[in-house]
DNA sequence: TCCTTTGCTATTGAAACTGTAGCGATGCTA
DNA sequence: TAGCATCGCTACAGTTTCAATAGCAAAGGA
């Protein structure tokens, strides 16, 4: 039997010790990419980024922020809304690659 | 009222035109993220991926396979197994740098 | 005070995922 | 050729997660 997934802080893999593992499994969750995604240039509110995410519901919303606090990629400003931490900025610079890419594949077929 | 995921074909976000929306949503479900991770250097068999991808179940590493096939990404070769095609590669060179940054971040704390 | 907007939680029904069993097909090996 | 193992893949039931709303308390403006 797998353990299963605790809710808050470890996320599926940490086991392994592999980073990598933990880190595609958090990116793996539902609205967590589009989250960081959003936040790459700008703040943004928690209502805000909600629109930004068409209408994701604030349920997953909450949690997907939570684990992306935890994780230290995403902190809450007082009066500025989420922004990326410098480690999340890191990670979009991971990422940069990945919107030209995206744009070659999107004229696929 | 939110249009619902077609099982399929389509991607959410592909009706706002942005390619970037489509792939993220793609690589947001669960395992897509870690089956490119595991195809990334060779090719594997339906189950020897399983195996690679702590046991998962089959049901959702099927129907992953199926994603990342119609995206054009995964191709299944007769005996040889799963493997990137050009355009998976292309992704995985897109995340090039994750591996480096996830070494960074599992130190945290 | 009234009204709005904020971040966030509660709830319920729908959808996705897990874990397991097992099918038909294929390829051994004796 | 029979027996057995392995393959890709599917079925099913139970659990978890998510979606879509509604709505709360707090903060602020008019």
């Amino acid at each position: 039997m797998k353990a299963a997934r605790k809710t808050t802080t470890a996320v599926r893999g940490s086991r392994s010790g592999r980073p990598i593992m933990a880190l595609l499994d958090l990116l793996g969750r539902r609205w967590t990419l589009r989250i960081v995604w959003e936040l790459r240039d700008r703040a943004l509110t928690s209502r805000a980024l909600r629109q930004a995410c068409d209408d994701a519901s604030p349920t997953v919303l909450q949690a997907r922020l939570k684990d992306l606090k935890d994780a230290g990629l995403v902190e809450n400003m007082p009066s500025e809304g989420y922004r990326l931490t410098a480690r999340g900025r890191e990670l979009m610079t991971a990422f940069g690659p990945l919107s030209d890419f995206a744009e070659r594949w999107g004229r696929r077929k």
